[in-house]
RNA sequence: GCCGUUUUAGCUCAGUGGUAGAGCACUUCCUUGGUAAGGAAGAGGUCAUGGGUUCAAAUCCCAUAAAUGGCUCCA
């Protein structure tokens, strides 16, 4: 007999070989239904196999991550088996599942090609294989047999999988005539997949190494339901509206042009107002937690980049050299400001006394990203960051980490990102040696992050081997209303910089120290942050930071006098807006306004003159009322306010 | 950087080898209108750039650039 222990904690008894089906079926007809797949003691695993021992275990369904995942890598093998029943000779190489949906990277041979076009007639293929409810079947091989098979197919790609593989463990799949190299789990059959949708076609690099050939690799995701498909691409399409390319355009924040250069940023008066306001914010932020704002050029001499180790790193693939009349004398654009808040740090002596010292400046940097690489302004080569370096004491840097921690915390509060995850980097414990520093030093910088980020109550994700050479990190990845996850925000501890350019504090021995180097950038920088901003927001701006905070609406040219007149009151009182003066009907210019997405419209017309008054309409909301402009305004400044005290609590 | 796709008016996009189009925006005129598009007329194009094929190229071919979807990279 098998002790099945359900999630409940109630423990069942099955007939031994029962399997995960026996269970779902035994708590309800539905439920094993849906099932997909089943979890044992941790492992997911196939429906239909055996449960070999008393264990615990969870019954998966389309609701579950892992039922997804089991979901759609099934699918990823029914896509695989429309496309050699579709295109024979095609060779497969992997197709798990992704984050949403699932792709199979295919080599259709020499001189043949597939594009988007050729979709329909793959999904109908698909469906009309998933209709045949064929059964996933699982069975071990041996590697001899594995090769055979492969061997006998002329599969070169999944020969190599194999040979990285140990006899023993290898298992294949079958669906109908379709045979997988395949780990599984999947689901008991391919009658779940109801709804399939082939997404795009990208090239990809067998095993992601460029210097391997590359496949084609199709996109695709499946559903149990069609409507699911449907609220899918419908939230697809709410994505492209709220894309920060489009919106960009649409509202006049930034334009890139041919002549000035791919991936450099034209911000127009709009965005600019927008990115100042931003700046202005943190700024005074900064200065509150006593940083103190630094300027530096925007270039730098070969020899400041070859002391910081950067010109050997990156050199050659950076913006080449500045030259100048004289021979030999060379200047780079500054890929980062670190360099020069070092050179900073060293015009004094700096005493145990003097630390930490914060230098902040909002720094614009070019780096020469890969072309294939630039998307809108989340990815350029030239942008500004939101740069700051503290110099500090060993023992100092967990308390400098948590100011660091705040100042973010504050500044996303600020903006409305109520949805982020906090990642710490922490270097590979197994590999100590590729990294700079003593041992004693990661220890208590890894250790420091770990409780700051602990005691400011973030939800954190750990990985380890992902901090940079030179120390431990802490990003702030923040997920958009469509859960679209970005990075922004970024905390590192360097032992690097200070070594090379030979950084020091008097200690209270007399003895000269090594201090350590922060890298903070809570927003990481002005274009991805604002990239993130406009697609969180989908181009509805906080109060406080809308390029354009009202417009006056004159119901005819009659009022334009009183409309200048209110425009007047409300620049007096620092509000920024328009008066539309166009020769339009009000309806059109409350349009007008809508669509360009001003909070408020301020109607006048003969009432409002009379009685010097407003009538204001809120963006998206409609008619509010009408009140005298003080009123408004007073109104107005509560709620920008409000929105700062929120971030400050 | 690599693979695929795309590039036509300020914007969004039609146009499959034979005289360059639409809607919106823009200009002018009419209209002075009360909470999401009033009417009319006009102006606006090296069809990304450079080569080639052809009697003839926006259209077919090649190269370059940019955008775009991925891959690789990211101080």
């Amino acid at each position: 007999m098998l002790n099945i222990t359900l999630p409940d904690g109630s423990v069942r008894q099955f007939v031994d070989g029962a399997t995960g089906y026996d269970v779902a079926a035994a708590i309800s007809e539905g439920l094993a239904r849906n099932a997909v797949g089943v979890r044992v003691d941790g492992e997911v695993r196939d429906l239909h196999r055996p449960i070999e021992h008393d264990a615990q275990v969870a019954i998966l369904t389309w609701n579950d991550a892992d039922g997804k995942m089991a979901f759609w890598h099934s699918s990823a093998h029914v896509l695989a088996e429309a496309l050699e029943a579709l295109y024979p000779g095609v060779k497969l190489g992997i197709g798990p599942a992704i984050e949403n949906g699932f792709y199979y990277d295919i080599d259709l041979g020499e001189g043949r090609t597939i594009s988007s076009e050729d979709f329909p007639e793959i999904e109908k293929k698909m469906l009309e294989l998933a209709r045949q409810k064929s059964k996933f079947e699982r069975r071990a091989v041996s590697k001899a047999d594995a090769i055979a098979y492969f061997t006998e197919k002329a599969d070169p790609y999944k020969l190599d999988l194999l040979e990285r593989l140990d006899d023993g463990t290898i298992t294949f799949y079958q669906q109908g005539n379709f045979v997988d190299l395949c780990r599984g789990p999947h689901l008991p059959d391919t009658a779940n997949i109801k709804a399939v949708k082939l997404l795009n076609i990208a090239g990809a690099y067998w095993r992601g190494d460029e210097k391997n050939k590359q496949l084609t690799r199709i996109y695709g995701i499946t559903f149990p339901k069609a409507k699911e498909l449907t609220e899918y691409l419908e939230k697809l399409e709410e994505a492209k509206r709220r894309d920060h390319r489009k919106l960009g355009k649409e509202l006049e924040l930034f334009a890139f042009s041919d002549k000035v250069g791919a991936g450099l940023p034209l911000w127009l008066p709009k965005g600019t107002m927008l990115r100042e306001k931003l700046e202005q914010f943190l700024r005074r932020a900064q200065i509150k937690a006593g940083y103190q704002p630094v300027v530096t050029p925007h270039i730098g001499s070969k020899e400041l980049y070859v002391t910081s180790g950067h010109y050997e790193k990156y050199g050659a693939d950076s913006f080449q050299p500045i030259k100048t009349p004289n021979p030999g004398e060379e200047f780079f654009l500054k890929p980062m400001n670190c360099p020069h808040h070092c050179e900073i740090y060293k015009t004094k002596p700096r005493s145990y006394r003097d630390l930490p010292v914060r230098l902040a400046e909002f720094g614009t940097v070019y780096r020469y990203e890969q072309s294939g690489e630039l998307h809108g302004l989340t990815r350029v080569r030239g942008f500004t960051q939101d740069d700051a370096h503290i110099f500090c004491r060993p023992d100092q840097v967990k308390e400098e980490f948590t100011k660091v921690i705040d100042l973010v915390l504050y500044v996303f509060r600020a903006l409305g990102f109520q949805d982020f995850t906090a990642q710490i980097s922490l270097r590979d414990p197994e590999n100590k040696a590729k990294y700079i520093g003593s041992d004693e030093n990661w220890d208590k910088a890894e250790q420091a992050i770990i409780e700051s980020a602990a005691e400011k109550g973030l939800t954190t994700v750990t990985e380890l081997g992902e901090a940079a050479f030179y120390g431990p990190k802490l990003d702030f990845m923040v997920r958009d209303a469509l859960g679209r996850k970005w990075q922004l925000g970024t905390v590192q501890v360097d032992y690097n910089l200070p070594e090379r350019f030979d950084l020091e504090y008097v200690a209270p021995d007399n003895s000269r120290q090594r201090p350590v180097m922060i890298h903070r950038a809570p927003f990481g920088s002005l274009e991805r942050f604002v990239a993130v901003l406009i697609e969180h927001c989908a181009g509805n701006f906080p109060l406080w930071l809308s390029p354009e905070q009202f417009a006056v609406l004159p119901i005819s040219e009659k009022y334009h006098d009183y409309a200048q007149q209110v425009y007047d009151r409300l620049m007096g009182a620092e509000l920024r807006g328009a008066v539309d003066h166009r020769d339009e009907k009000i309806g059109r210019k409350i349009r007008d306004a809508e669509v360009s997405k001003v909070p408020y419209m301020l109607i006048v017309g003969e009432k409002e003159q009379e009685n010097g008054i407003v009538s204001v309409r809120k963006h998206g909301e409609g008619d509010v009322g009408s009140m005298p402009i003080d009123s408004f305004i007073k109104s107005f400044e509560s709620q920008v306010a409000a929105m700062m005290d929120g971030a400050a609590g």
